[in-house]
DNA sequence: CCGAATCTTTACGGGACCCTTACGCCAAAC
DNA sequence: GTTTGGCGTAAGGGTCCCGTAAAGATTCGG
């Protein structure tokens, strides 16, 4: 996530956001009132959207329902209410998240954060390189260095499940109960054997795999 | 929040409803049964899983406690049973929310929005930075100055804990009872282990904590 | 009906992890 | 000064977990 269009009518408050984004590596356009948030989120869709709900020219829910037909942009958003109301109102119209002014920068990039984890799955789809492995999870086929390799239907099933929770721990029980089914899950051999099927035809050096990584006692974990 | 699975094992109920919550704005995937839904929402993790109680190839309770072992998810349940004790019975294996048979589409909908304002705070719980560390509770990783560092699952569960806990006092009877089990609430000198092996991987000065604070007679705090 | 590929089962060696025991330190209470 | 309770550290043994090999069972296509 690197860009993000800030929609707010208090030039101080942009400055200083402004600043600290940039500092933070995001690439910060602002806005100052809806006709020109809409404009600029059109002509260059960023990949956020910050709003304060307070604008001069229209409700800020407004803004958020006319962007809604058009685009599924994550919008942040700013409101100075406390009142609970006017919060669902915004997320009914179709914001993914609020921040009640005052709020500490943290906060704000917090955010930011679980915003850009929750649209990651959205590109989800497609090919996955991990060295020289090239893995395409619609197309289920992996090459290795541009040679493509053979797999059986168990040692698909249990690598597409790690590399779909690429980079994050999955547990021995969650494995056998997708790919074997719920009754298996205490047949923890079996996967003994399939995670040294896959990484004697996967890694380079099976004996110290990087990239089908085992966790002791936890599960496994496929890494980049 | 954007995508649900739909699990019901009535076609035209499927239909009817898929149909609906896509014209608001949903997208909509679907499993006809306990199987397919496990495999579906580890495969493809929704934002929002509804789940139709009676189901061909097993229990909806079942799928519920299956998939609270590695996932919070955001559960609702719908069943034809008027009955309390299934409805104690489905929230206590871990669903959200509860709606009977038959229902109208507008009050799915404000559960649906209900559980989606619920569950954000819960999803914030991403990474957590201290200091050079950086733990995501998500991924179970964790890492110091960019090096990735490996911990035992005693010694994950005890951070984990402490960690989702951050800032607050936790007493050892706690820690105890989560990690080892209700029976340990004793074995205080287990933690004293773990937390000093936790210190020496994680701490800079391992004598003088400044993340695994001890709080004496009391129990252990992680500052950030 | 046969053969090959795949899946399951069994067995075993090595290593990591967990628990246990023992001891040193510090601070507060007596 | 001594004692006592709570905390931290070190080391060793036992147990569980993981990786590998190999053979039997099953499935599938020809």
């Amino acid at each position: 996530m690197r860009s993000v269009l800030l929609v707010d009518d208090e030039p101080q408050l942009v400055r200083a956001l402004q600043i600290n984004l940039e500092a933070e590596g995001y690439a910060v356009t602002t806005a100052a009132d809806g006709a020109n948030a809409l404009r600029a989120a059109a002509s260059q869709p960023p990949d956020v959207l910050v709003l304060d709900l307070g604008l001069p020219d229209m409700d800020g829910t407004e803004v958020i329902r006319r962007l809604r037909t058009w685009t599924e942009l994550p919008i942040i958003v700013l409101s100075a209410r406390h009142g609970s109301s006017d919060k669902v109102e915004a997320l009914d119209a179709g914001a993914d998240d609020y921040v009640t002014k005052p709020f500490g920068l943290d906060e704000l990039l917090a955010r930011l954060r679980a915003v850009e984890r929750r649209s990651w799955p959205v590109r989800e789809a497609g090919v996955v390189e991990a060295g020289d492995l090239q893995i395409d999870l619609m197309a289920a086929t992996i090459s290795r260095a541009g040679r493509r390799i053979r797999l059986t239907p168990r040692e698909w099933g249990v690598l597409q499940l790690l590399v779909e929770n690429r980079g994050r721990l999955v547990s021995q029980q969650q494995i056998l109960s997708e790919v074997w089914g719920p009754v298996y899950e205490k047949e923890t051999h079996y996967l003994r054997i399939y995670v040294g099927q896959l990484r004697r035809k996967l890694e380079q050096d099976p004996a110290n795999p990087r990239h089908l990584i085992t966790e002791p006692g936890m599960g496994y974990r496929f890494e980049i």
